[in-house]
DNA sequence: TGTACATCAGTGAACGCGCGTTCACTGATGTAC
DNA sequence: TGTACATCAGTGAACGCGCGTTCACTGATGTAC
């Protein structure tokens, strides 16, 4: 009774939402956000240029979906890192930032559009949905330290400024002169001391 | 004597690269990133698409001279603000980072421009002699504070992270959870106490 | 001062490319009866 | 169990768009003599 003979094409049955979006992370990797479009995504997941209208609200629609997917991914490799640093509120902390550093290197196009407004235009719930955590898991691991100033939420600034400006200025490749050897420093020789609450 | 009619379209007489550079700088101001292409610039600067060929190693060269254009403004914007700063040196590094944020608020396409490698592959000579004076002012503004770190640079880099991470996460509009209202918060509660040499 | 010539910036038409979108269609699936 | 029908995901051709690039050309400019 099997009806699908091997020389078919796959069919994907409903899940062609979630073919196109692993399609476009595979196209992010490979060749960057420059080569990512519909139909590079539709081609990547083995069906025509047409279909992906069937799944999402034209381009800004199925980017805002692949970025939604990259803040999981954010999220669980910042996670990681931090589980695997010993158990100190600095050492966790580090472990946070670390994960965000590390994500931003091994996957520039797709931080790239996670962080930037111009590729996303469309209301999408997992959009909201999975961005949260990414920002909860960073601020758990502030919350132990008293606040570097009386704005609300300094130290979490203080630190996601400090840690995104690092990530964005190794992605430019932009390292400024030759004694400011950014490419080598370590996030610890430049986050300030925090006191514990 | 006058050669030029006035209905005749205006000769450029070797300064139409000037005039490709200011109409891509017009572009990004009004249209965005997005926007700029050859012929986008052509057409602004009043002449035929082919026309830029004669002037830019392609499109490359051309972003790669409008990026080195704008490291001039962006010097100039830190150095403004920094000179209408009273004279400590924690007020000049203060207005140095104002300038930086100002810049990067102002001319968002530009800044998106000069900090991404992605647009820039041709060696230009004025890239480095112009985008070398920025970072040698926001070195010279931190110069009086102590090391942060042993890392050569640690104050520069503690500093430059900070501001450009700042300046990207308002420019990508992730500004994160309502409680961590990023958008109100001034450069001023992030930037941690440095200490006079 | 005048003539002949070389240079070269800018023109306009043409090319092929990948893009997002549309549209009539097909064919498998699920459902009502 | 079987039949008729509605649904709808995916197809493939076609469209117009802006893009970078090429290419023969033109016409003003500068120079040699």
């Amino acid at each position: 009774m099997v009806q699908e003979l091997p020389t078919k094409p796959p069919r994907h049955r409903g899940a062609l939402r979630i073919a196109l979006i692993d399609a476009g992370l595979s196209i992010l990797a490979a060749d960057g956000l420059s080569a990512l479009s519909l139909r590079a995504c539709a081609a990547r997941a083995g069906v025509s240029h047409a279909a992906p209208a069937h799944h999402f609200a034209g381009l800004p629609g199925l980017l805002t979906a692949i970025a939604a997917r990259g803040y999981v991914i954010f999220t669980q490799t910042m996670i990681h890192d931090r589980d695997a640093a010993p158990d100190t509120p600095r050492d966790a902390l580090i472990g946070i930032c670390r994960g965000y550093l590390r994500f931003a290197r091994e996957n520039p196009g797709l931080f790239t559009l996670m962080f930037n407004h111009v590729y996303q235009k469309v209301d999408d719930p997992d959009f909201d949905i999975n961005s949260e955590p990414a920002f909860a898991v960073l601020a758990q691991a502030c919350a132990p330290f008293e606040p570097v100033s009386d704005a609300p939420g300094s130290t979490e600034m203080m630190v996601w400024t400090q840690v995104h400006g690092l990530a964005c200025l190794l992605q430019s490749q932009r390292l400024g002169p030759p004694q400011l050897n950014l490419a080598s420093v370590e996030f610890t020789d430049i986050l300030p001391e925090l006191k514990l609450r």
